[in-house]
DNA sequence: TTTT
DNA sequence: TTTT
């Protein structure tokens, strides 16, 4: 009735982005979501990193696609998705993905992905993908799937 | 960094309950969220139902194991977790669940989880079941693995 | 850029709704949230309930006025909107509210909402209200203002 | 039973930090929400901004202290809490605000609060609040009852 | 004003 | 395997 999920890390690797016969774009994101643990045992602070697939489609996909990079951080809210297939040994296999109603860029617009600051970004994308680095990228409310309107809201 | 699933849905059966050497408790629950999806295209609606596997531990494990039962519809909140092994082929696997920060009972005090809407509790269910069912059953606000405290505020 | 609200609670009384010039209908609930808080000094228990003001437009007004009564539990997602006006002695005032843009019913199908069960319904609504009221009472999903769409996705 | 807020947005002003007597920390925050919504009808795109007050206590309190300033990106979960009192004509007064019970700081670790864009933080705060700043101002998963702080992210 |  |  509820599933949802909701996400704020950093992006692992570039956007994988294909489209679908029909034009349907669909991007694929790895997320990391970091969390400290203390142990009041043994007074000590552990890390653990949950890594999280993510699934974008059509406006989201061309949002990840223009504006993800590696290391940028990313709110994510979606819902989850189990996917079942047989594999090659005849098991049962499971893999479960989010898969994203909304997506906002955090940070501020100036910020460098990853060590996008630096350098590193040289020539290694198109002439499309090169010109929307270059352009100011947004932080946030780019995004919307579904986007909202308004006819007659008294406010 | 924020790592948050919300599920409303219908427990699909009994919790599954065991103690580990330690004596600490831990629940697992199949946990079923059914949307409908409407095509504009074919003006249908679809049914898709997702089943999730939430784990809960100590005094969530234990709301479970005397509150829930098939058919009953809860709220949880956790996180996501997707634990690796490789199976005997030698392939990785990968299973995702949600760890349970909180559980919550929906609906009435009275509310018959599954087959109970006949007001068929009599004897309906065994020895066990029956006395925490006979037990005023809570609707919500149970559970809390980490009861707030409070001592000063001023309000 | 994230502003959002979930509430499960308890309507308070019967939904206001009425429809502004153009037709466009819209609800308003007031639902209680009810915490138990645990003092450890004192080792009390206190009750806590907050009272929330949800406004409903469109499709979602029109679900409350068909279907929510007093009593009846529920699941709001939504907004916080603070509107503010001076008021007759001068003073600058405000009035936070939630715009609600989910709404789910929850417990069972037959759950009655309140005392409904016993009786009272009575003769107090009108016709329309009487028919849909023993019309199936749905539990959850019906809603939903920006009803989703599919048609070519993959799964 | 579920009273649950989620922000992220920017913060309007240096956080107003006090200390009750007993020594327990209170931090109010001015946090703005912007959406962008488009109206189908004018084909416009207007922008509003909503502004929340938060309170943070005790650990929150101190960590807004330490590295929360105006321009912040933050996180907030928390529940919302109205207050009620009578004003000097009489009338019964109402304020909502949110009670955090998590915060996240969010961009990237250098990202600059405000105008620190230029890095202009040379002198621009008082003396606590200078080595407050100079001291690593942590992206994120600083915060709450378990303090949380990066420094060596691998992304 | 709801619920437990 | 749940619920509607």
């Amino acid at each position: 009735m509820i599933n949802k999920v909701i996400l704020i890390g950093n992006v692992g690797a570039d956007p994988e982005v294909r489209a679908l016969e029909g034009g349907v774009k669909v991007a694929r994101l790895r997320i990391a979501t970091t969390e400290r643990i203390y142990n009041r045992q043994t007074q000590e602070t552990k890390e653990h990193t949950e890594w999280h697939n993510v699934t974008l489609w059509r406006n989201l996909a061309d949002v990840a696609d223009r504006f993800i990079r590696k290391g940028s951080q990313v709110y994510i809210e979606g819902s989850l998705r189990t996917r079942d297939w047989t594999d090659k040994d005849g098991n049962k296999r499971y893999a479960t993905e989010i898969v994203a109603n909304d997506l906002k860029m955090l940070g501020r617009r100036g910020d460098a992905p990853a060590s996008g600051a630096d350098n590193s970004y040289g020539g290694s994308y198109g002439g499309a993908a090169q010109s929307s680095q270059s352009s100011p990228s947004p932080s946030g409310d780019i995004a919307a799937s579904a986007p909202q309107e308004v006819d007659d809201l008294p406010f």
